[in-house]
DNA sequence: ATCATACAGTTGCCCAGTTG
DNA sequence: CAACTGGGCAACTGTATGAT
């Protein structure tokens, strides 16, 4: 009989099963409302006996309610509770809400804070108002790393290493998009090496200019990223680069200084040699 | 109203992989 | 290494839809 691809014939410790009742929550979107058990195998990519038991199983649990007018499923408070739990001790989501207010009340652009899940960052601190209409982005929400300011930021600041794994996973997912993505990539990575932030234009969405700063904590708990974004007529790209990507750079050091961390390393030509964090700030430990 | 068909979901069986 | 568990296949059941 055919197997599945077992990670565990490598690595004892992890759990296929839980591995993939995890992938069926993961399977639900923001924009998605109740998703099948036929659905749930496609996005999944699980047989339907499989799935049909994970769905029993995480309905058991409460991660899953099942809707039985349509037979299908959504979150349940479980599963929000796990997302909330999470966000709620984010220490850096806290301390960075009051800079990211008030660049928000400066530039009249949405600010937010995101860390990344896969090809995607997440947002885990967003600051908006009547003024960022347009960028109407909560907490939770996902965003590409390859197309936008915060992703690449993000993506810059990694060490090289782990960097060439991220390229080349969004290399296999993007397909014959990639190398237009990959330039605009390299066009993000000259102009952190010149100016700290890394900008989109309208290239993750046609209306939606941004930039972005990554910041490295050096307590362990990773590479986050800022940033500032407002409709296209509101942020021209001349206004990205002189004001807002500049503003945004100060604002992160702010933190960084908030955080009682260390000042950011100097943008430097890297000879495709990265140090870890690159331009990105290291913060020392105990912001948690 | 009845039947045929298609599709989604469930169950039973069995074997490979995991665990203690 | 024996006992247990996970999960894939095939077959089954239930439901929706359309044709007659």
């Amino acid at each position: 009989m055919k197997r599945p691809a077992k990670k565990s014939a490598t690595d004892r410790s992890f759990v296929v099963a839980l591995a993939r009742g995890l992938e069926v929550l993961r399977a639900f979107g923001p924009n998605d409302g109740l998703l099948g058990n036929q659905e749930l195998a496609a996005r999944t990519k699980l047989p339907k006996p499989t799935i049909s038991r994970l769905t029993y199983t995480l309905t058991k649990l409460g991660y899953l309610t099942q809707v039985p007018r349509f037979e299908k499923y959504q979150l349940a408070p479980a599963a929000m509770s796990l997302g909330y739990a999470a966000v709620a001790n984010l220490g850096l989501r806290h301390l960075s809400q009051p800079f990211r207010d008030e660049l928000m009340q400066q530039t009249g652009g949405a600010v937010a804070v995101g860390a990344r899940d896969r090809l995607s960052m997440i947002y885990v601190g967003q600051a908006r108002s009547s003024l960022t209409v347009g960028v109407q982005l909560d907490v939770g929400s996902r965003i590409p790393i390859a197309t936008t300011a915060m992703g690449r930021a993000y993506l810059c600041a990694l060490p090289n290493e782990e960097r060439a794994i991220l390229m080349r996973e969004m290399r296999e997912h993007y397909g014959s998009r990639w190398p237009r993505i990959k330039e605009g990539i390299e066009r993000s990575e000259e102009m952190v090496e010149k100016r700290g932030f890394a900008i989109s234009v309208g290239e993750w969405q046609d209306d939606v200019h941004a930039a972005g700063v990554a910041m490295t904590l050096n307590d362990g708990t990773g590479t986050y990223a800022f940033n500032c974004g407002a409709p296209a007529f509101r942020f021209t790209e001349e206004r990205l680069i002189n004001d807002i990507g500049p503003r945004l750079v100060a604002m992160v050091r702010k933190i960084e200084a908030a955080l009682g961390g260390v000042a950011a390393p100097q943008p430097r030509k890297s000879d495709n040699k990265r140090t870890k964090g690159g331009k990105v700030a290291r913060v020392v430990e105990g912001i948690r």
